[in-house]
DNA sequence: GCCGTTTTCGGCCCGACTGTTTTCAGTCG
């Protein structure tokens, strides 16, 4: 079994080598626009394949990669890439996540050198050889051996959580600046991506080559990259790269649409927009030579025929279809969120002051199986005299262990009001899909299922599984999936909660919070589950006190 | 390689910045 993700890599691996090649630049761009779809896809594309679908009725995909995408599924290989590998050395892949050099110019060394590998580029760069080839100047040079003493840094995409304090700081920064009238951070920190490449910052100011001079001499500026009168580009101490693009306010919304992308999205954007004969560039909407949009982001879906799409939505994930067909998803806010079924802190007191502060109804405080034979459901019910103002339960964490059995006794059982079983495994059992729907099937008193993926962002990957047959099967026996909203992890994923949705499967997003600082973290759930296209129906811990009582048996 | 009510060919998003040139190619987002 394959998983959309390996399909999308194969892919988009292709891609890499067919650039090398020196392929048709939009021959590549079908390539890599396949591996998003797929990637981005909330079908299992293994399934698809298996049913016999007709993958060609699926926009981007056509009668060539139709065929490859089944040789994948159906064998785990792509003869195509394989024969590209014997073709182009490894080294040439790794030379173009060099900043400076693309596919041309890793060709040209390749093709007058026989470069094939970092250590002889570097060798190459040196010797000054390089300066031979046409269009390789001295700043070049020096580009590439940075880029190569940088490599290992690169590609790493910070969490949310780690950039969020530096916007807001560099937002704080710019607005000090005389004449700076706003000031977004765009790209995937606005569209609340788990990871961020880099911040995207606009600013509208009437003297805008000025800002820019201001910008880099942000303090934590380690390196210009670039300074020019509208676009600029540092990087920090800690390496994140910072890009400002400052406009006037009559493009405010066309800027901020095309900064806030995604680059799929305003691709998608553009096309309806040339269909109508208009261009769409970051300036505004044009017709002919006539701007007739580009004031606020309304303004500019509106002129191309669309309705205002949330920024969570723009990935180009079927969000412009639903709008045409007005079935967009109106999202789960914070606002809507009326309680957290699952806090594990010490400080019980603290907690529950927090909990009041957050104007929450009700506060899951979780404990595993030891606590309870300690007396914790005890604890709880002299807490429960102190705070009248909010229902607190008790919550029983399992860890679904080694045999796949939850071993519990009717006397802890009673004691709580709730049960997680965790999936938390280092690696998952063979049969993973079989063991979450037999604990689901066999385990009844099972209310939530935590960490159903496993994954951990940038260190461990999704465990392998049909999870449109396991939320299928949590909706029909009315178990609830939990969005673990530590922002590290953030399991289940927005591709995830898309499919849990379309299975019918409710979830419930809560903190995991340890200390009561991280109860806010409970943001981060909402910001995936609004990727998730969640709307407050999908989402137990919405329903008030009463309700809830009803759904999960209290 | 995909796509199509200008449909089987000829398009494909578009602009800024840099370094190397002397008008532009390559790269990037």
């Amino acid at each position: 079994m394959i998983t959309n993700a390996e399909i999308a890599k194969i892919l988009s691996t292709t891609a890499d080598l067919l650039e090398i090649k020196g392929e048709n630049p939009f021959k590549i761009r079908a390539y890599r626009n396949a591996a998003r779809i797929i990637e981005n896809s909330s079908k299992d594309y293994n399934k698809l394949v298996n049913e016999g679908f007709d993958l060609t009725k699926l926009p981007g995909i056509g009668k060539d990669l139709s065929e490859y995408i089944k040789e994948i599924v159906k064998t785990g290989r792509f003869s195509k890439l394989e024969e590209l590998k014997r073709e182009i050395p490894q080294g040439l892949v790794d030379m173009l996540s060099i900043e400076g050099l693309g596919p041309k110019r890793v060709k040209q060394i390749y093709d007058s050198f026989g470069v094939t590998s970092l250590d002889e580029l570097k060798k190459y760069a040196d010797t000054g050889k390089l300066d031979e080839l046409p269009g390789f100047g001295p700043k070049l040079i020096e580009k590439i051996l940075k880029g190569i003493r940088q490599l290992k840094k690169a590609g790493v995409r910070f969490l949310y959580y780690e950039v969020e304090d530096i916007a807001e700081d560099i937002r704080k920064y710019l607005l000090n600046f005389k004449g700076v009238e706003a000031v977004e951070i765009a790209g995937s920190y606005r569209r609340k991506k788990e990871t961020v490449g880099d911040l995207d910052v606009l600013v509208i100011a009437k003297d805008y080559g000025r800002v820019s001079e201001y910008f880099i001499k942000y303090p934590r500026v380690k390196e210009v990259h670039s300074a020019g009168l509208t676009r600029s580009t540092v990087f920090l101490d800690n390496s994140l790269q910072v890009d400002l693009r400052a406009v006037s306010k009559e493009s405010y919304g066309a800027a901020l649409h095309y900064f806030t992308g995604s680059k799929m999205h305003n691709i998608a954007v553009r096309k309806m927009a040339m269909e109508k004969g208009l261009k769409v560039n970051e300036y505004g909407v044009y017709e002919g030579d006539k701007k007739i949009a580009g004031k606020t982001e309304e303004e500019v879906y509106k002129s191309v025929g669309l309705c205002y799409i949330e920024p969570e939505l723009r990935e180009n994930r079927g969000e412009i279809e639903a709008c045409l067909e007005g079935r967009l998803p109106e999202l789960v806010d914070i606002n809507d969120i009326k309680g957290d079924l699952r806090v594990k802190g010490k400080n019980i007191e603290a907690i529950l002051k927090k909990a009041t502060d957050l104007g929450y109804e009700y506060i899951g405080i979780s404990r595993g199986i030891e606590s309870f034979k300690k007396g914790f459901a005890d604890k709880i019910e002299k807490y429960r005299e102190k705070f009248k103002g909010i229902k607190i339960l008790k919550t029983l964490e399992l860890e679904v262990n080694e045999n796949l059995k939850l071993d519990i006794s009717d006397e802890i059982l009673r004691q709580c009001d709730l049960v997680i079983a965790d999936f938390n495994f280092e690696k998952p059992p063979t049969d993973y899909t079989r063991t979450v729907i037999n604990i689901i099937r066999d385990y009844p008193f099972v209310t939530l299922l935590s960490h159903l993926s496993g994954r951990i962002i940038n260190k461990r990957g999704e465990y392998r599984a049909d999870y449109d047959l396991i939320f299928a099967t949590a909706a029909k026996f009315n178990t609830y999936i939990e969005i673990d909203s530590s922002p590290q992890r953030l399991d289940i994923s927005d591709v995830l909660i898309k499919r849990a949705i379309l299975n019918k499967a409710v979830l419930s997003i809560n903190s995991n919070a340890t200390t009561t600082r991280d109860m806010g973290n409970i943001k981060y759930g909402v910001f995936q589950a609004r990727r998730g296209w969640a709307q407050k129906d999908n989402i137990l811990n919405s329903v008030t006190l009463n309700k809830l009582k009803g759904l999960i048996g209290l």
